[in-house]
Order: C-alpha cells, then sequence, then structure tokens
DNA sequence: CATCAAAATACAATCGATTGTATTTGTAAA
DNA sequence: TTTACAAATACAATCGATTGTATTTTGATG
C-alpha cells in the first residue's frame, strides 16, 4: 500500500492506455460505459486516488480560492469565512484559511505561499500593519485575481466588498450623543487602514453635526487589542474634563476599556456610555452588555467569493472594466452599556 | 505579463540550461556563483515565481500539512492552531486550516481533498458526528501520516494528543461538590467521541468518591450548543427534585444554561454553581464569570506538531513502533459561577 | 462480403521542476 | 603543449495526469 497507485498502474492492469484510464475516471463520453465500469472497479480494488497536484499543473488550474484574514479567531472573520467556504464549495471550489495575525511579513509570505500553489484567486483583509502593499500589486501583475473584503488599500482596478465604516462610526457616536453624551472620546486603529478613518470620519460627521467641537485628545489610536482598551480608558480618565462616552472602533478594546472603567469604580452606561464594533459574541454577554455595530459577515463572505469567482471565469483583457465597489449596510445593536 | 514565467523562459533567455537554473534557484554548488548571480537577477527581472505543483510533483513531497478542526472559532481550536503554526513554519512546513463545522461528510471531503493534494501528514480533532472511521481508515492505509488531538478514534497504529478529560471531569464534578452542590446536573456529548465519556467517567467518579448516588436522569446528551443548553436546563428544572450543580462538557452550553436560568430567575451560583469546560474567553466576562477547565491549547499544538513531524521524517517501516499517547493535564479556572 | 462512418482506444506531447548521468570547460601539474 | 581531474554545464528521464491527434475496432448498410 506504500506507494500510491496511478492512472498508469491502473492501465496496466487493464492492458490498456493511461489516457483511457484518465477519461474514464473524468466521465468523458469517448470511453465505452463497459469500459469505464472496468476501470471504476479496478481503481476501487487498487485504492487509487487522483493526484491533484498533477492534475492542477497540467490544467493550470487548481479550483482553489486562498483566504487571508488578520485571525480566525475573531468572530467577524469567521462569519466572513463561512460565508465564502459555502459559495466556494457550491461552485466546485476549495478554499485554504490563512491567518497573518496582523503582521505584514506574515502577510507576504502567505501571498507567496498562496500563488506559489497556484491559487485561482485570493480573497485578503489586510493586517493592521500593512503599509506597503508591494506584495499585493506583485499579486496583481502575476495576474491572479484577488479581492478585497472589510480591510483594503487603494489599489487601481482591484474590486473590494466592504461594509459602510463610515455610516457605522456615524450611527454609533450620533447614538452616544442622543443619549446625552458630551464628551465622547474614540479609539481608533492604525491610519493606514481605510475602514478606521472612515469609523473616524463617521465620528466626526456625527460630532459636527450636533455641534459639539472636535477634540483631537480624544482620539486615540492603537492596535485595537483588550489592553490597548484599558490603557485608552486610563487616558481618558486623566483628562482635564469629565469624558462620558466612547466610540471604540472594535469589540475587544472596548471590552478592554469597560474592565477597566468598572475597576476604577466608573459607572457603565451611567457616568461612561460605550458603543463597540462588530458585535462579537462575547458583547452580548458581557455585562453591561456592549452596544455594538453588527457587520454582516456571512453576506460579505458570500458576495466576496461570488465576485471573485466571476473574475475568475472572465478573460484577464475583460478584467479591466469590471472593478467594482460593493458597500453593504451596517446596524446598530443597542444594548445596555449605551443606555442611561 | 499574462502568463507566469518559468525556468524554461529564464534558461532561454541566459541560453542556459533549465536543469542550471533549476540547481541556481535551490542554490546547488554545482552552479558557479557567477552563473547563479546571472539566473537571479533575470529570475528577478521575469518576476518569476516557483511553480509549487511542479516542484512538489517531482519530489513527491509537498511540505504542508492539514489541519482538521470541527470550528475555527472556538478560541480552543484557534489556540491549537496558533501552536501547529508556530511549530510547522519553524520547521519549514506550510499548514492547510480546514473545518468540518462538526459534519462527517464534510470531514471526509477534507480528508479526500488533503489525500489527493497529497499533504506530508494530518493533524485532526473529529467532529461530533464521526462514528465511522472509513475516511480515517482509508488514510492510513494510504500511508498518510496522522495525529488526533483532543477529540479522538480508537484507531490502532496512531498516536494522539489528549488532555486529561478524565480528570477533567473529576476536577470540574468534585469542585462543585465542596462547593455544597448534592444534585449535579452533567450536560454531555455524543458518545461515539471518547472526550465525552471520559468527562462522564469522572464526573461518576467523583459523585462515587464523595459518595453521591449517581442519578441517569441528571445526565444530559446534546451536541453542546448553546440553546442545548437552555434545553438541559429546562430539563433540569423539571425534575421533581432540586438541582443545585452543573457540570457541563463545554462553555457554550454552560452558557446557554446560564442564560436560561437567569430568565427564569434562578440564582447562579447561590441555588445553581455551574461549571465549563474549555476556557472559552466568553467565560471570564459573562456574568457570572464562569469556572471552567483550562486546556493547554497552544502546547497541544505545539506537540502535537513535533509527533507529526516525526513521524513525517521516519521511513515507513519504522512507523509501527512509535504509537504514542500524550495526555496533557487540565486546571481548574475557579471563577464566581461556581461559589456558593 | 466490402465499405464507411462512428465509436473506442492508443499514441505522444505537455504542464514545470528536479535529478542522475553525460559531456564540456577550465586549470594546474607534468 | 599535453594530460588529468575537477568544476561547470548540458542532456534526458521523470513525477502523474490531461488532451489533441492518430489509429483501430465496431457495426450498420448496400
Amino acid at each position: 500500500m506504500e506507494n500510491k497507485t496511478t492512472i498508469h498502474d491502473i492501465a496496466k492492469a487493464l492492458k490498456i492506455d493511461a489516457s483511457t484510464v484518465s477519461r474514464a475516471l473524468n466521465n468523458s463520453p469517448r470511453v465505452s460505459q463497459k469500459t469505464k465500469d472496468r476501470i471504476l472497479a479496478k481503481a476501487n480494488e487498487l485504492g487509487y486516488q487522483r493526484n491533484l497536484l498533477a492534475s492542477n499543473l497540467r490544467k493550470n488550474k487548481t479550483n482553489t480560492i486562498g483566504v487571508i484574514v488578520p485571525r480566525i479567531s475573531r468572530h467577524f472573520f469567521s462569519s466572513v469565512i463561512s460565508g465564502i467556504e459555502e459559495t466556494a464549495y457550491d461552485a466546485g471550489y476549495n478554499v485554504i484559511i490563512c491567518q497573518s495575525l496582523e503582521q505584514l511579513d506574515r502577510e507576504r509570505n502567505i501571498v507567496e505561499t498562496l500563488l506559489a500553489n497556484r491559487v485561482d484567486g485570493v480573497l485578503l483583509s489586510v493586517s493592521m500593519e500593512t503599509d506597503e502593499y508591494d506584495h499585493l500589486l506583485n499579486m496583481k501583475n502575476n495576474g491572479t485575481p484577488f479581492l478585497f473584503f472589510d480591510r483594503h488599500c487603494e489599489i487601481e482596478g482591484i474590486s473590494s466588498v466592504l461594509i459602510d465604516d463610515f455610516q457605522g462610526g456615524f450611527d454609533a457616536t450620533e447614538h452616544l450623543i442622543l443619549n446625552g453624551c458630551k464628551n465622547i472620546g474614540h479609539f481608533s486603529g492604525p491610519q493606514e487602514l481605510a475602514i478606521y478613518r472612515n469609523r473616524t470620519a463617521g465620528y466626526r460627521k456625527a460630532l459636527e453635526k450636533h455641534k459639539i467641537p472636535y477634540r483631537p485628545e480624544l482620539v486615540l489610536r492603537s492596535s485595537l487589542m483588550e489592553n490597548d482598551g484599558a490603557e485608552g480608558a486610563k487616558t481618558l480618565l486623566s483628562l482635564p474634563y469629565k469624558v462620558d462616552g466612547l466610540f471604540s472602533a472594535n469589540d475587544i478594546a472596548a471590552i478592554g476599556a469597560m474592565k477597566y472603567f468598572k475597576n476604577e469604580g466608573v459607572k457603565v452606561p451611567e457616568n461612561m456610555a460605550i458603543v463597540g464594533f462588530s458585535n462579537e459574541p462575547i458583547s452580548g454577554v458581557i455585562d453591561p452588555s456592549l452596544t455594538t455595530i453588527d457587520q454582516p459577515g456571512f453576506q460579505i463572505g458570500q458576495i466576496a467569493t461570488k465576485l471573485l469567482l466571476e473574475e475568475i471565469g472572465k478573460a484577464p483583457s475583460a478584467k479591466a472594466n469590471m472593478v467594482k465597489t460593493t458597500i453593504l449596510k451596517s446596524s446598530l445593536i443597542e444594548r445596555d452599556s449605551s443606555r442611561k
């Protein structure tokens, strides 16, 4: 059993040609049913299993798409992945899931490996460190179709599927304002990423609409990990005036802040109303439950995959004129952390 | 830029043989430095990128391991994956992550695909539905090394890296007993899986040690999803005597139960002490925080990968006598849900 | 029974890289 | 300059499957 059986083994056993075996296994009409039956039986008997390396090499097609996310453990990304897998499997594609862990060098390596393995296309949401695009431009020049979802870069000719981060930021902030907040802190992420710039822009727009002056010291930038949230909370409390609201660009940092506030005796939501972003499951369970912005992850995955597969199907020449940015709506989930 | 450049393109451009190009790119001592430099420069110029399909086919080695988990979104599994990736990358291996979503047919497909892609080995934690092992036996006969972690099956000759579920179940249950619980409910999973049988056995052992009679109606089997927990909670409340403790074989079901109890006005931990299993991040954040059993996921991933890579390195004949079951300790994390 | 088209199968090239063997080149010693 | 040996490079087979083309087989028809 050690050495894997090939179509040549089957061919030899039946004294026929390997090409006939190949066609039979692919159910080609060029092989008679009788022969197909014999081949299938023998293949079964020998425990034959197609070597996709050889097949894909010859066909110059892998029927595989690569997916790169910052972390698979984030609920939002794992929902996107579910949407991707569903759509891809239905279309006969396999999916390779990779996580950059928010590191640019890992993202570079992953892109390299996916290309070397000749995936037919790539869906990606860039890492927080991604401030150089060489690897992505390389992929573009290479002719491998790819598409951004959620976290994108400005690269000409590349489509993306996004949510309306501006609106999300606006909704979150206005919600706090309507709940009586006057001085609203904001946790943002790396400014290289459009999603964070846009959430911040939404925040500013809401302030502006309600004639609340923008104060730069209220906007804190970090990697939005849990302890970044705690530190941000500390910073906000150290300001010479009272901060009474917080819009965090993700749930994790919001929770870090919430824990810090709890520890310091700052009551949420009474003294500090909080809104997060992403609707991680944890945000519905923490006490008080966290108001947040829900993003349709599964749907993003579905749409992104559909677009990518279309692009893969198209002739290379036809690609230029189908760049498209799809923007999906997010929705505010009102919970206890913001109800004064 | 459309058609990818190959070593033949480089060879032609430099009027040398493709074999020399190949050797140069692999830094073989058989090629002079001068030629290597010329080749590298040209490769760069043409944007050459090795075709791993061809390379792996020829070498009959992919330097890739497949990982199959029930769900990537479970914290425990994503920690295991981190451990796997770290160890694998350090050894020059790539990792393909797949999720079975607890479905046997998906698990079968994944195994099939990984084998067809000729991964060098597989690490897997079986789905809850896995009560037939045909696909695994097939993989074994096929000669592909694999190894179970956490959720394993009884297949001769296959190693596993597990945690001590019996001890975990025992600790959880004894902890409840020592906190004064008299009638302890238990949520278990599919009995096909040893982890759940063992956790239940630990539960029974703890009862026995403390001379508490075992009551079969207190043991509820399900898929341990959140709503299974809620339904289990309902069942426990409907019993003719008062249940005052619950050991759930995972955190998710424990949380489902906790929410149900909260809704029904059953106070946790006063009227109902609860212990979960796995230490999902959510369990530290829910109110009251959930006592649970922590499993060293990252370490499991590291060890499992190390063992798998060893097995991959060995000659096939040497494999038989190195079957090994590694059992790691779990630890009780005491939180509020069990402090009476 | 001969003819011919259609059906079935065989032949051979190919995908891109690797690798054992053969040949050429270079260089130092005789 | 020749010889000899090592260094550098070329040749050719190979991995396993696919696919366009060529050949053989089949069976129907006159």
